[in-house]
RNA sequence: GUGGGCGUGAUGGAAUGGUAGACAUACGGGACUUAAAAUCCCGGGGCUGUAUAGCCGUGUGGGUUCAAGUCCCACCGCCCGCACCA
């Protein structure tokens, strides 16, 4: 046999990404009438690089993608960049690049790095965000939003963040920290523009049960954020008092059954009634400002103790007339939520049993846990929250937790105070609506204008796009829309009278909302043409990091119904399946000052407890660390780039789908992109071995039970293969693949000892089937395979391979022989062996008939094409 | 605190309640080579010095079952989300 040269990535991946550019392979024609299918990644930042997270969630992308097409698809699968954003304002202070130039910049860069990984996207309809077409559009939708009534703009307290100098949304407050400053956020006062989210909670709740196709922990936390609790808003009538005029507090309650165990009232300390109490009160105003100096400035909130102060006010007990409840202030009640009063019972609620306790307030249990006893049962310094019967509770007694809600909530229904109903039963979301205005400038012009005559005036839509300015400057803090000499002093469409134009833009969550939509019409006038855009959507399977499971997903869900009701979509949810993929994790190292080191200038060598780093440069100590989420700061990073380079495209992507199941983290290891590297060339071999033994002189013949079984194996890869494919479960696809190919290797081996020509032939067509199924996964590898193999056209435009059913079906079967649950033997029969000859040959083993012992087996057990167990 | 997930060889991980450890990596042995790399072959959970034999083995303890990594109960540990939501 001649020598193999071996197989250059180099020189092939560039060719072929050529090759599929110049014919355009992956460009989609929306009037193509095989079905459709729409695979999406998350959209990318463009932050300059791409990280091996990318590579990793585009390769999973693209084996679906090019799976599907194979399949007769008509594959939508697209790529575009999230390009809004601080990083881009951030740079332009610290190097006095332009955001527009830096972003654009950035993205050709970033363009190039993801072309070199032959990913099979349509890039003619790639867009950024930043795009006066793409941005455009979306000041349609708000607009339409606005007629619609899904906008409004309100005063509210809005979380500041100091560092980036703007507002964040409550998604992006982490552990009371901005999301990306990581500055502690600050409580300000200000008028803001709202997407009315919340009208959707109910729909955005409900409607969770039916994307089965979603993983259950993304579902789980949808549900936990919209929050929603069932109770009553209950109004406790204030004893007269000089200290206010107010004659009643409103307070929620979820356990409005417990009310005769009522021992106190709790205001927020924002609620309005303290603030009132405050200005005559030291005492009150000391401790709300204690509150709030501690809420921001420790985080360390949840350890708070629970502390309050007496208001000097006393309300009605509501089922106890004659007896009265202290009002205190208390750092454990929110504002934000329900009424932003409550009413205490400490027996039956943690939090009001810390409280009582430090201040000495009556704890009367009044549910009482099955089985216990009414005359002994107490409550001590844990609160009993779980279900029982009411007692000491009058007309309450010996109810069950519910019907004592239902029977408590009527009679309060029915009562009145204030000439209101004293009880309303309602039921609260912790959903808020979504705070859209950022006092940035690299972000959406909100397209409205302020007159001083017509308050709010649209930007009619014909004066669309609100262009942002490109002449603005960032030496000042705030916003550089605001401080621009001209662009916001406009006249008003209705009456031309001097007016200002809205200098806040849209948070950039508002961006991604709905690009998947866009995707399917990128050229349209309107945001979307809704009879293309419903005929793509929802997505069939969106690929992305669980770290969107709140924020993006929520909003995107909030968009598609805001959409539908404005006429620019006909459904509801954008993305039928999704899949959440894990991280990419690495070693970090670091040196013997304690700096972070790059992988790539560390040496590794020994193995185990004996592992020893070093610096390849100077050959110091390095320290080997845990191992971490790939990331800058601890410069545990590998650059796709130098990997592409030294190993090929095709082997990162082959590595990030191998050894690791998607959705969990995978490590990034030296050894692993060497073993990828190593299979390519295999398969190259293989490949090229099979067209040498066609050309070699062909003796004899391979008996037909060897091509059977080669051929056998080969239509079982191909259907395991396909089922793993379509179950996103790519290292078990990858592992059917090695099996395949150690299968057709040895088979290889044998014939080229003794070269047959139906041995040959049946080796090709498997090679052939190889290759097909491993362009998914290595798609440039498998083109010049495909062409080394002499067939004509791409792979990429080659139909998937069929398994053929009757290859499938084996007609032997090989039965594990256990005696008592316990492994003892092998029986080799025919498929359609009768049952009563399988347990004759099963109890003639001799392992089983020695540890029967002559004696007769109590029981067999025969599970058909699996087991046979005898019970002895 | 609360909701969810996970715990399997040296390592990443396979396994519709039915032969635990597929596949890969590390490692050991051998072939080829002047040598190394590459490649190929063999071994590879532990113990019983040998293994055609046997015992043990999927975090711990119980249970259900002919049969449990898988189902149920309790506990231990790790990871993630939410968190004073009344």
């Amino acid at each position: 046999m001649k020598t193999i040269e071996r197989y250059n990535p180099r020189v092939e991946e560039p060719r072929w990404q050529k090759a599929w550019a110049d014919a355009k392979s992956f460009e989609v024609s929306n009037s193509d009438p095989r079905e459709h299918y729409y695979v999406l990644e998350m959209f990318p930042y463009p932050s300059g690089r791409i990280h091996m997270g990318h590579v990793r969630n585009y390769a999973m992308g693209d084996v679906l993608a090019r799976y599907k097409r194979a399949r007769g698809f008509n594959v939508l699968h697209p790529m575009g960049w999230d390009a809004f954003g601080l990083p881009a304002e951030n740079a332009a202070k610290q190097t006095g690049s332009h955001p527009k130039a830096w972003t654009y910049a950035n993205i050709d860069a970033m363009r190039a790095q993801l072309k070199s990984m032959g990913l099979s996207f349509d890039w003619s309809r790639e867009f950024a965000t930043c795009d006066v077409d793409y941005y455009q559009r979306q000041q349609k939708l708000f607009l339409d939003f606005l007629k619609a009534g899904l906008v409004t703009r309100k005063s509210a307290k809005v979380n500041w963040d100091p560092v980036d100098e703007t507002v964040l949304a409550n998604e992006q407050v982490i552990d009371g920290r901005g999301w990306r400053s990581g500055a502690i956020v600050e409580q300000r006062e200000l008028t803001q523009w709202f997407l009315k989210i919340s009208d959707y909670s109910e729909e955005l709740l409900s409607a969770i049960d039916g994307l089965t196709e979603w993983p259950d922990k993304v579902r789980t936390m949808q549900r936990n954020w919209i929050g929603k609790s069932e109770g009553l808003r209950l109004l406790f009538e204030l004893v007269p008092s000089p200290l206010t005029a107010a004659t009643s507090i409103e307070i929620f309650t979820t356990r409005p059954d417990t009310i005769f165990g009522a021992s106190f009232i709790a205001l927020s300390p924002d609620h309005p009634l303290a603030a009132e109490l405050a200005s005559a009160n030291p005492a009150i105003r000391d401790f709300i400002a204690e509150f709030h100096r501690q809420g921001t400035a420790t985080e360390t909130l949840e350890k708070a103790e629970k502390s309050g102060v007496f208001t000097g006010l006393r309300v009605v007990h509501p089922t106890r007339p004659g007896e009265t409840l202290p009002v205190y202030v208390a750092n454990f009640v929110l504002m934000e939520y329900g009424a932003g009063a409550i009413f205490g019972c400490p027996a039956h609620d943690q939090r009001d049993l810390d409280f009582a306790r430090r201040y000495g307030l009556n704890v009367i249990p009044v549910v009482l846990p099955p089985g216990a006893d009414p005359a002994t049962f107490a409550v001590g310094s844990e609160a009993y929250v779980g279900p029982g019967t009411a007692y000491h509770s009058e007309f309450l007694d010996g109810l069950d937790v519910d019907a004592a809600k239902k029977e408590i909530a009527r009679y309060f229904g029915a009562r009145a105070v204030d000439n209101r109903p004293q009880g309303v039963v309602e039921t609260n979301y912790r959903l808020r609506d979504w705070g859209i205005s950022r006092q940035r400038y690299w972000g959406c012009p909100i397209p409205v204008i302020h007159c001083p005559t017509h308050g709010i005036v649209p930007v009619p839509d014909a004066d669309l796009p609100v262009r942002l300015p490109d002449d603005v400057t960032f030496d000042k803090p705030g916003n550089p829309l605001d401080h621009h000499p001209t662009w916001k002093h406009v006249s008003c469409p209705i009456c031309g009278t001097p007016s200002r134009r809205e200098t806040d833009t849209m948070d950039t969550f508002v961006d991604s909302s709905w690009y998947f939509a866009r995707f399917t019409a990128p050229e349209a006038a309107a945001p979307t043409i809704p009879g293309i855009a419903n005929s793509w959507l929802p997505v069939d399977q969106y690929i992305g990091g669980v770290e969107h499971a709140i924020l993006h997903l929520l909003y995107s869900r909030f968009f598609a119904r805001a959409m539908h009701k404005t006429g620019h979509l006909g459904m509801d949810e954008p993305f039928k399946g999704l899949f959440t993929q894990g991280m990419v994790v690495h070693e970090t190292y670091k040196d013997a000052a304690g700096e972070w080191v790059l992988p790539a200038d560390v040496v590794l060598e020994g193995m185990g407890d004996s592992r020893r780093a070093r610096l390849a440069a100077t050959g110091a100590p390095v320290e080997i660390g845990s191992i971490e989420k790939m990331s800058k700061s601890k410069k545990n990073v590998v650059d796709p780039d130098e990997i592409v380079r030294t190993y090929g495209a095709d082997c990162a992507r082959w590595f990030m789908l191998s050894d690791s199941p998607p959705e969990r983290d995978v490590q990034w290891t030296e050894a692993g992109i060497e073993g990828a590297s190593r299979f390519q060339q295999r398969v190259w071999k293989l490949v090229q071995d099979s067209i040498q033994l066609a050309e070699l002189p062909a003796s004899g013949e391979t008996p037909t039970a060897e091509i059977d079984a080669i051929r056998k194996l080969t239509h079982r890869v191909v259907k395991t293969i396909s089922d793993d494919i379509e179950g996103l479960r790519f290292n078990r696809a990858v592992a059917q693949i090695y099996e395949l190919t150690n299968g057709l290797g040895k088979f290889s081996a044998t014939l080229e000892a003794a070269p047959s020509a139906n041995g040959v032939a049946a080796l090709r067509e498997s090679v052939q089937t190889l290759v097909q199924l491993t362009a998914p996964m290595m798609p440039h590898l498998s083109e010049t395979c495909w062409t080394a193999l002499g067939r004509k056209g791409m792979v990429a435009d080659a139909p998937w391979p069929e398994a053929d059913p009757a290859l499938l079906v084996e007609s032997t079967v090989t039965l594990a022989v256990q005696v008592n649950g316990k492994l003892r033997g092998e029986l080799v029969v025919a498929q359609d062996t009768p049952r009563e000859e399988i347990e004759r040959q099963a109890l003639s083993l001799e392992a089983v008939a020695r540890i029967l012992d002559g004696k007769a087996p109590k029981k067999i057990i025969v599970v058909p094409g699996r087991i046979v167990n005898v019970v002895a």
